[in-house]
DNA sequence: TTGAAAGCGCTAACAT
DNA sequence: ATGTTAGCGCTTTCAA
C-alpha cells in the first residue's frame, strides 16, 4: 500500500519495549525472553517492517555490500564472471554494487571513491592494464584483484593459469603439425602477458623460432571495430599463407578473436580443418556458435568466483591475507572442431 | 596511505569553521565567503577527505543510487541494456546497484527488499514474466519497467515496439515468398506476446492461415540447454520440410535462437539463402558472427536506456508520471545475409 | 532480561 | 556569513 516507511521506534512502541530490545530481537543477539521475541516479531510482521540498511551501515561502519569493478559488462567473459561472483556474495548475504568502468581510468577512480564513501566492506577489481594501487583508497578496505596486478603484494591476486592455457593450446597446434601464430588484442594486461609468454616458451621448447611476424597484435582501432579487426586478420593470414605452406595454426587470445579469424578465413579460400586450425581461449558461448565449433581453453569461471568470494568474506571478517597471496586457477583444453 | 577515514568534523576544526559551513562549501549551497571556501577546500584536498555517503543518505533520505533488477546478466541484450542504463545514470551522478535475479522470484523479492532498505531513489525493472507489483514496496519509490508489465497503470512502462518489429520481419519473409514460421522461448513475457501477435496478425493480413504447428515454442528444458534446443529446432524444421515445398521462412524470437536455427539447418541439407530464410530479433553481437550474417530487427537499446534514465531522474525530482505512461521505442529491420 | 542514552557523519532549520 | 543544534534509524555500552 506504499505507506510511509516504519522505523524501529514504532515497532518498539507497539510492542511495549525499548528500541534496544527490538534491535536485539532482530539481530538475535543479546538476551531477551521468548515472550518478548514473539511479541516483537509479531508486530514486525504485522507492519511489514524492514530495517533501514543505511542507518545500520552508518552505525556499524559496515554495510554488507561489496563493490565489483569491471571493464566492460558486455564482454561475455566478464559478465559471466560478475554474475557468478554476485551469486556467491548473494548467498553469503552481501549485496554487490557493480561498476562498469568502460575501461576509462577516470571513471574507475570515480567509482572507487564512490564505493569508499558508500562504506563497502570489500572490493573486487577485474582486469585492467595498469597495476591496481590500493593506496588510492583512504580507508583500508579488503581488495581482491582478478586478472589485474595489485601494486602491493599484500593484496590478493586471482587468475586463471593463463600461461598453462597458452602452453596447452600452442602445444596442441604444434602436435597437429603447424607452427602456431598468435593473435591478441591491443591492450596489454597480466593476462595477455602470461599467454604470450606461454606461447613463446612453447615454441622455443619445441625448437621453433619465435618470429616477430608470427604474432598479430591488433591496434586499438582494430580492436574496437569488427570489420577492421577482420580485415587485419585477413591480411595477416594472407601474409602467412604466402610465407609458409601446409596447415596454418592460429592460437587466438579469446574465443571472440578466434571467431573473427574463422570468419576471415572463410572469406579467403581456406578450408577449415585442413588448411587452418584454430584454438581460442575462454570457452565462451560463442565457441558453440562457430562452425566448426571452436576448440578452446576453458576457464573455470565458477571456481574463480568461488575463491574470490570466500577469500574476500574471510578478509572482511578479519582474516589475514594468506602468505600465498597469488592464486592460479587451473584451465583445460576443450577439443571441438577447429583443432 | 590507508589512514583512518576523516570526517567533516576534522575538516571543520582544521579550517577553523563549523561543520555546517564545511557542509555548505562541499555542497555549494547557502552563503559563505570566498575566503572561507578557499580555506575549507584546501584542507579537504590536503586531507583527501571524501564525504560519507551513508551518513548523508541517512540524513537526506536520498542516496543518489538507483537499483536495476535484471533477469540474467549473461544475456547479451540485457547486459547491453544494463551497461547503457548504468552509463546514463553515472553521467547524471547516480550510482547503480545491479541485481541479477537469475529469473528467480524469491531472489527478486529479496533484492527488492534490499534496495528499499538501502534507500535507493529509484528502481528499474527489466523483463520478467509476471506483472511487476509496485505495492510490494512499502515506501513509494519511483519505478520504471522495461519489457515488463506494471500491475498499476501509474508506473512507467518502456519497451521496444515489439509488435511492429514482428510485423516487419514477418512481412519481409512473406515478401520473399515464404510462409513464415515462428520460433520462441518457453517463457511468456509482454515481449513474446507482442511479437507473437505481430506475427499472427501479419500472416492473417496477408491471407495466410495461422496454423498451430507453424510456431515452435520451446520447453523450459530445451531453453536451458543448447543441444536440446537445436534438436528441437531440427525436428521442427524437418516436419515443415515434409509439409511444404519451397523456401522455408523462419522468424526467430531472438538472434540467439536464429543462430541456433542456422546451425540446426546446416546439419540438415538446407542451403542457406535458397532453402531457408531467417530473420532474428535484437541485432545482438552474434548476428555478425553467423554465416551468412543475420538479417534481424534492431532494437534501439541506447534509446531505451536514455528514456529510462531521463524519466526516472525526473520522477525522482518529483515530476508526475506522464499521462502517457507507456512508451514504445521504434525498431527497424537490418538486412544482412539470411533474408 | 530490559531500558536509557550516546553517537555513527551528515544536513537543515534557526539563530546571530 | 557563520555557528548551534537537532535528528535521520540504528546498535551498543552501561545501568538497573
Amino acid at each position: 500500500m506504499a505507506q510511509k516507511k516504519i522505523s524501529i521506534k514504532e515497532i518498539a512502541a507497539l510492542s511495549g519495549v525499548s528500541t534496544a530490545t527490538v534491535s536485539r530481537v532482530i539481530n538475535n543477539n543479546g538476551r531477551f525472553s521468548e515472550q518478548t521475541r514473539q511479541r516483537v516479531l509479531a508486530v514486525i510482521r504485522a507492519k511489514g517492517y524492514e530495517p533501514n540498511a543505511v542507518a545500520k551501515g552508518l552505525r556499524m561502519q559496515r554495510t554488507s555490500t561489496i563493490g565489483i569493478v569491471v571493464p566492460d559488462l558486455n564482454n561475455s567473459f566478464f559478465s559471466d564472471l560478475v554474475e557468478k561472483i554476485e551469486s556467491q556474495f548473494f548467498a553469503a548475504d552481501y549485496s554487490t554494487i557493480i561498476c562498469d568502468t568502460a575501461r576509462n581510468p577516470d571513471k574507475e577512480a570515480s567509482y572507487l571513491r564512490m564505493l569508499e564513501s558508500k562504506l563497502v566492506d570489500g572490493i573486487v577489481v577485474i582486469s585492467g592494464s595498469s597495476d591496481f594501487d590500493p593506496d588510492q583508497l583512504s580507508r583500508k578496505i579488503p581488495v581482491v584483484c582478478i586478472d589485474r596486478r595489485p601494486a602491493r603484494k599484500d593484496v590478493m591476486y586471482i587468475a586463471s593459469d593463463h600461461y598453462a592455457g597458452a602452453v596447452l593450446a600452442t602445444a596442441e597446434l604444434i602436435k597437429a603439425g603447424t607452427k602456431p601464430l598468435f593473435i591478441l588484442p591491443s591492450r596489454t594486461t597480466p593476462t595477455t602477458r602470461s599467454r604470450l609468454a606461454g606461447y613463446q616458451d612453447t615454441l622455443e621448447q619445441n625448437g621453433l623460432t619465435v618470429e616477430p611476424d608470427s604474432v598479430l597484435r591488433l591496434t586499438a582501432n582494430q580492436d574496437a571495430d569488427i570489420d577492421s579487426r577482420r580485415t587485419a586478420i585477413r591480411a595477416f593470414l594472407r601474409q602467412q599463407k604466402v610465407k609458409q605452406s601446409g596447415t596454418i595454426g592460429v592460437f587466438a587470445h579469446s574465443d571472440n578473436l578466434a571467431a573473427d579469424t574463422l570468419i576471415a578465413a572463410r572469406s579467403m579460400d581456406l578450408s577449415m580443418p585442413d588448411d587452418l586450425k584454430i584454438i581460442g581461449f575462454d570457452d565462451a558461448p560463442i565457441a558453440r556458435y562457430c562452425s566448426p565449433e571452436l576448440t578452446t581453453v576453458h576457464q573455470d569461471v565458477a571456481g574463480i568466483a568461488q575463491r574470490v568470494s570466500e577469500y574476500l568474506v574471510a578478509a572482511i571478517q578479519g582474516a589475514d591475507v594468506p602468505a600465498e597471496s597469488e592464486q592460479l586457477v587451473a584451465v583445460h583444453l576443450v577439443k571441438r572442431g577447429t583443432a
